[in-house]
DNA sequence: CCCCAGGCGTCCA
DNA sequence: TGGACGCATGGG
C-alpha cells in the first residue's frame, strides 16, 4: 500500500472511531499556547492544576504573563514539573509575542514567516511551533508529537523519513478543514487512552496498529 | 521502588 | 545531523 493510502485509511478509520474531537475547546488563544508550553514533556493533568493557579488570578494573558517575574511565575506553574526553565521561556516568549503585536500580527503573517518567528523564542520548538500554527493561528499543519512518530513507525511508515517528511507527507495527503486537526487528536487519544488503559487491545479501532504499539517500549 | 508524560536547549562528536 | 543529558512534578 502508498504511504499516502495507509495514512488516509488511519486517518479515517480513527475519525470514525473517535468522531471529531475538541481540542483545546473553548480555551483562549493565549490560554492555548500557555498550555503548549507548560505540556512540554509533561501529562495534561499536572498542566492543568497550573493552569487553574493562572484563571484563579486573571493571568491566563499573555501581556499579563509578560509583566510578571520568573520567580513568581514560577511558583504558580510548580505541578507542571521543570517549573524554573518553563516559567523563564513562558516570560521571555510572551513579552516576544507581545512586543511583535499579539496573535492579530502573527495571524497576517504567511505560515512560513510565523514558524520562523516562532522557532527563534526560547522554548518553542518544532512541536510547540506546530501546534500553535495549527491550534491558534488555525493553518494547516500537521502537529508531529512522539505518539505520531511511534504509531507511524509502527504501521510502517517509520522508514519513510524523520519528522519532516512525515509532516508535509500527512500535510499532502491529508486535505479539507480541520482534518489535520482532528488526525492529530486521534492519533493521540488511540496513543495515551486505547492503548494504554487496554494492553488486550479487545476493540481497538486500528488492532493491528494498537497491537503493535503497546508491544513498543520506547519509540 | 520503578517508569513515564502532547519537549526543548545545549553540548559534543 | 544526531545522540546524550538536565530539567521536575505527579500519576500509575
Amino acid at each position: 500500500m502508498r504511504p499516502e493510502d495507509l495514512i488516509i485509511s488511519t486517518a479515517s478509520m480513527l475519525e470514525k472511531y473517535y468522531g471529531y474531537l475538541n481540542w483545546w475547546p473553548g480555551g483562549s488563544r493565549d490560554e492555548i499556547l500557555i498550555g503548549a508550553i507548560l505540556t512540554q514533556n509533561t501529562s495534561w493533568n499536572n498542566v492543568e492544576k497550573s493552569l487553574s493557579e493562572l484563571r484563579k488570578r486573571g493571568m491566563l494573558d499573555i501581556r499579563v504573563i509578560a509583566e510578571t517575574s520568573d520567580q513568581v511565575l514560577s511558583d504558580l506553574i510548580r505541578s507542571s514539573g521543570f517549573y524554573r526553565i518553563k516559567a523563564a521561556r513562558l516570560v521571555s516568549v510572551c513579552r516576544s509575542i507581545a512586543a511583535a503585536g499579539g496573535f492579530e500580527s502573527l495571524q497576517k503573517m504567511t505560515t512560513w514567516d510565523a514558524e520562523k518567528f516562532l522557532l527563534a523564542l526560547k522554548g518553542i520548538g518544532e512541536e510547540t511551533a506546530e501546534s500553535i500554527l495549527c491550534y491558534i493561528l488555525d493553518r494547516e499543519v500537521f502537529v508531529v508529537d512522539k505518539y505520531t512518530l511511534r504509531i507511524f513507525s509502527r504501521i510502517g511508515l517509520g522508514n519513510i523519513t524523520q519528522r519532516n517528511g512525515i509532516r508535509s507527507l500527512v500535510e499532502m495527503t491529508i486535505k479539507g478543514n480541520g482534518s489535520l486537526k482532528n488526525f492529530h487528536a486521534t492519533l493521540v487519544q488511540l496513543g495515551k487512552e486505547h492503548c494504554r488503559s487496554r494492553p488486550d487491545c479487545d476493540g481497538c479501532p486500528l488492532g493491528r496498529i494498537c497491537e503493535c504499539f503497546q508491544s513498543v517500549t520506547s519509540p
